[in-house]
RNA sequence: GUGGGUAUAGCUCAGUUGGUUAGAGCGCCAGAUUGUGGCUCUGGAGGUCGUGAGUUCGAACCUCAUUACCCACC
């Protein structure tokens, strides 16, 4: 259930009513590929770090510990302890970023395992099953995910089996939703918008998608390598029809500015490795822009990440002290640095819910964009 | 004490029969990172080749001395 709250031009402020809880939008989902977020942070962390969905990842459970096993404890939920919201990831972008020797046809997608080289078989009814055996607030719709740069005969081919795929996942969920043993009965289902570039492809990919009444509109294949602005104009093309009533979902972004300006032009969630990645590699968003906490100029600094932040590596550690862990892998460091980044994202998001709220998104906007995405001390 | 071996970047080591500006891996410094393979990639700094003589047009490489360390034996 969607609820409008408020709204800025094509900004909007809202929230979505799930069995598993609300979540106001705009929201970051942070990604916890194999049940978890990298860098030790579990699901009683996420509370105290302000997170409001869990991001599950399709193809990961599948392969390793197996949707079955998972359904067998109880489905998701109560595998990983967390009684929030959670998306899962169909497994279609990673069927086409890190499985290799793979073979698409109408029926879907035979690949290998990036563990261990089996052989896989995923289509959109199969994908639908995984998800459904996990049992997550929200499924997303088997897709191809495009790679950048595409040709455009192939990028309208891909697409037009994309739309096939849809109606099957959703004929397939319904199925599945319907049985009587079903761990969620009230599982969502979003589409995904795709066509690459070419804004004429995403738009009537999006008018038809639009008619199928699902849950949710995500738009997919942006972020994989074309330029920022390119990604920015595909948003202005089809947010105009993306359904009103409906949360919209923009795939695999972003940075801080991304998420703004993704909000600026009508977007209502986000998910992105980059917090917790980047987290790991040492680089630590702020207000003031972005640290890279494992230059040497921190080793002697007492100071926490951020004085004005909250998040509990603010609260009692030293930018020295993170730093070392860092440089010498200590988990700790992981857990300390993902914790604040996660911090960061969900701040962001608070901040620029409010400013929705009061109207002051806008100049919000004006003001942060050119702070957030500097590098803070950098060196020739 | 005797015999043998080693000495080249912070560390572990390459370095062809002597031939331009001596390399690698790791570490260090820095930059990437967008529906996560705790992955990975890309740059950079850093060496009077243990020391001193000698041979040679030319020496990390050959000769002599010397110092340090390692191994074996007494």
């Amino acid at each position: 259930m969607y609820i409008p709250l408020a709204k800025v031009n094509r900004a909007r402020r809202s929230r979505l009513e799930t069995v598993h809880g609300a979540v106001e939008l705009p929201a970051f989902m942070n990604v916890g590929t194999s049940a978890a977020i990298k860098g030790g942070v579990g699901s009683t962390d996420l509370q105290e770090l302000n997170c409001q969905v869990e991001l599950c990842n399709t193809y990961h459970l599948h392969v390793r510990p197996g949707d079955d096993v998972i359904r067998d404890l109880g489905g998701l939920h109560s595998f990983m302890g967390w009684s929030g919201p959670i998306l899962t990831d169909s497994g279609g972008f990673q069927v086409f970023s890190l499985a290799r020797l793979r073979k698409i046809s109408e029926k879907g997608v035979t690949f290998r395992s990036h563990l261990d080289g089996k052989q896989i078989f995923m289509g959109p009814e199969e994908s639908m099953r995984i998800q459904s055996n996990l049992g997550s607030t929200i499924a997303m719709a088997f897709d191809e995910c495009i790679e950048n740069p595409a040709e455009y005969k192939y990028t309208e081919r891909s697409v037009a089996r994309t739309t096939r795929w849809l109606a099957r996942c959703k004929e397939e969920l319904a199925r599945l939703n319907s049985l009587p043993d079903t761990i969620n009965p009230r599982q969502m289902l979003f589409g995904i918008n795709q066509g690459s570039t070419y804004e004429d492809i995403r738009i009537e990919h999006m008018k038809e998608i639009a008619g199928l009444n699902l849950d949710g509109y995500a738009v997919g294949g942006l972020a994989v390598g074309e330029p920022t602005e390119a990604m920015y104009s595909v948003l202005d093309s089809v947010v105009p029809y993306m359904p009103e009533d409906k949360p919209r979902y923009l795939m695999g972004v972003g940075t801080p500015v991304n998420i703004i300006e993704g909000v600026y032009r009508g977007i209502d969630l986000f998910d992105c490795v980059m917090p917790s990645r980047n987290a790991r590699h040492g680089t630590i968003f702020t207000w003031e822009g972005v640290r890279i906490l494992g230059n040497a100029r921190y080793r002697r600094d007492s100071l926490p990440i951020d004085p004005n932040c909250g998040c509990p590596a603010c609260r009692n550690h030293s930018r020295g002290y993170i730093r070392h862990l860092l440089n010498v892998k200590e988990m700790l460091g992981y857990r300390l640095a993902v914790q604040h980044n996660l911090w960061f994202y969900n701040e962001l998001t608070a901040k620029i819910r409010e400013t929705l709220e009061d109207g002051s998104f806008e100049s919000f906007r004006r003001e942060m964009l050119p702070v957030l995405d500097k590098r803070i001390g950098l060196r020739g």
